[in-house]
DNA sequence: AACGTTTCCGGAAACGTTGCCGGAAAAGAA
DNA sequence: TTCTTTTCCGGCAACGTTTCCGGAAACGTT
């Protein structure tokens, strides 16, 4: 059973005053004599009282809570974000609600639903993989509801929206390959119809140009985010004509099929073929060479998400959203030659 | 500027009736006719009407919340058991909040006010590393509020507690280990102030015993679950006298650490030296080779975290806590060698 | 001494629900 | 028909806050 906690009223009544002063001690309201403030103060720590936010929240229509929806947690990359904006939400007072949609587009409006029955201020999400809809989300914002995206973005939802560079990002990765006497470079490419994988095969393609080197169709490789499915292109490539001496892989399960393909050929990396991923995570540097990928500033994400949402809470309606776009950083490990190896 | 949503006040305007009706015909209360139940029901959906659980909470006292408090979320374990949390939560109407001490005995102690002020109904948590002092959490439990331990488990805290049988799981790595052929095998430990170390070591001595193989003392070495000390240890292992020929590590860091120092010094996994870790996350699959470990149910104690909460918040005082123990199980990979090369 | 200001405080309504209580109308029983 | 029971509904207080409004007392000014 659950004992009751202490109120404003129990305060009140014990220091014979009435329930409208105490609030004023406990929010430090200007009109208030300090003597009695200094009373009420302590006697609400001796009690140890913690105001009822949810009675706050009900009063001033406003509950200081900000929800997070991702499509899963289990990998590093949506923990990470989560960490960057817990920091600045926190940091300016608020609380933040995870909701967790395993990937599943019923789970999402569920989640959805919830946090617009607990009146959070404002949302920041990922929408699911099989998102393709996106009526529960605009009425949402219809509602009023600001809304902050990222990672998977979609064109027809409005909003604020933080994404990351991956044009450039893919076309430092390929250069790398190339300033470290790669001569042959494949490409294990994501689907064709997301934004995200066309990004990375158009750095992936522009840096070939920009060095004068011929693209190849035959060595690029849809493989659908798929772990098997990239094991079994890679073997493609490494049994067909003129083996590619390095492949460039569209992310992290990609370049681990990659890998295990290349190894279970007896090849070694980076010496016969280099390897370099694209990542979400700090994950491809417990592997077995250490791999060398693109790594996209989590936190940072989650930060910027977070600043855009509270902007939006606080100015309201004048709020003109923005899209952010951050930049990726290439981490040299082990499955790429050192770069001092100068073309 | 958010736009208001509708109440039930809007709904018994429009159709005419009190406030009372709406209520009872959206959370089907049995003394209402069918007719006016139908027309509420259609004008809610219609008006997109989403009921304010913060009035619900605040007028039932209850808010159909449960905390949980985590130490940390960037590695795969605790997100793990946090959607075991879910799974049940959910099924049983209950919301998720989900706070991160980032290790940090004061964000700690803050987020625990924070869930008391939001008068979440119970909370699940695993103590801070640096968490020495419980006066927080016990002042918290002493105002009612149900808590259930996990992972980090102290004595002098009541609550029940869900935890894992680190002897058992020892002794059987380390038994595999034996029936592999290894002969000679040597233990990264931990921490000989923590009980589950000492239970992962006693599980260790213990199965050595059993089959009678002698326990080496010098090759039984601390090692604090940090990596680089694993590397450092397990360098001194491979230099000394009458080299082991498998080793068993107690957690993930002391594994890869024990890994990387092995193949740093060309020697084989498993051919030369057996590896078996314990750990907390599917992690180890993805390190070459695969790792051998010991691995925790880590949704199955989410759940069994969740039961065991939701029964407190519904018995009441009449619940009494308990620990349950929850069992591993070894995975077989490739860093230890098949078992049909039994003994 | 009379006035205006400032300082501090209490009363009360409101936020959106739930749930008790009582009562009117409809249905059944005599 | 008359009485009892059932069915359905409205009024109202309450949950713990915040905040507006008004007022008493203390202070300052002429």
């Amino acid at each position: 059973m659950r004992s009751k906690q202490p109120t404003i009223w129990d305060i009140a009544i014990k220091l014979n005053v009435s329930i409208s002063t105490v609030s004023r001690a406990l929010r430090n309201a200007p009109d208030i004599n300090p003597d009695t403030k200094k009373a009420v103060l302590d006697l609400a720590h001796e009690l140890d009282y913690q105001p009822n936010t949810i009675a706050t929240s009900l009063r001033k229509n406003k509950t200081d809570i900000i929800g997070v929806l991702v499509p899963e947690f289990v990998h590093a990359y949506f923990p990470s974000v989560i960490l960057g904006v817990q920091e600045v939400a926190n940091a300016a007072g608020y609380k933040v609600m995870i909701g967790q949609s395993n990937e599943s587009l019923e789970i999402e409006k569920h989640n959805l639903q919830a946090m617009l029955s607990s009146r959070v201020d404002g949302v920041i999400m990922a929408i699911t993989r099989e998102t393709n809809e996106y009526e529960h989300i605009l009425a949402a914002q219809r509602k009023g509801l600001p809304v902050v995206f990222f990672n998977r973005i979609v064109d027809e939802l409005p909003g604020s929206k933080v994404l990351v560079d991956d044009y450039r990002g893919a076309f430092r990765a390929v250069e790398h390959l190339i300033q470290t006497g790669c001569r042959r470079i494949a490409h294990l490419a994501g689907p064709e119809n997301l934004t995200m994988s066309r990004n990375r095969l158009n750095g992936y393609i522009d840096a070939l140009k920009a060095h004068q080197f011929p693209v190849d169709e035959s060595i690029i490789m849809p493989c659908d985010f798929i772990e098997g499915r990239a094991r079994a292109c890679t073997q493609q490539l490494l049994d067909g004509p003129n083996r590619p001496d390095a492949l460039f892989a569209v992310n992290d399960p990609t370049a681990i099929g990659a890998l295990v393909c290349i190894q279970e050929n007896g090849l070694s990396i980076p010496d016969d073929i280099s390897l370099v991923g694209f990542s979400n995570a700090p994950h491809s540097a417990f592997v077995t060479p250490p791999m060398t990928a693109v790594v996209q500033p989590t936190n940072e994400i989650g930060r910027v998400a977070a600043r855009l949402l509270l902007r939006q809470i606080e100015e309201g309606a004048a709020f003109v959203p923005e899209t952010q776009t951050l930049d990726t950083t290439l981490v040299i490990r082990k499955s790429t030659h050192p770069v001092l190896k100068t073309v």
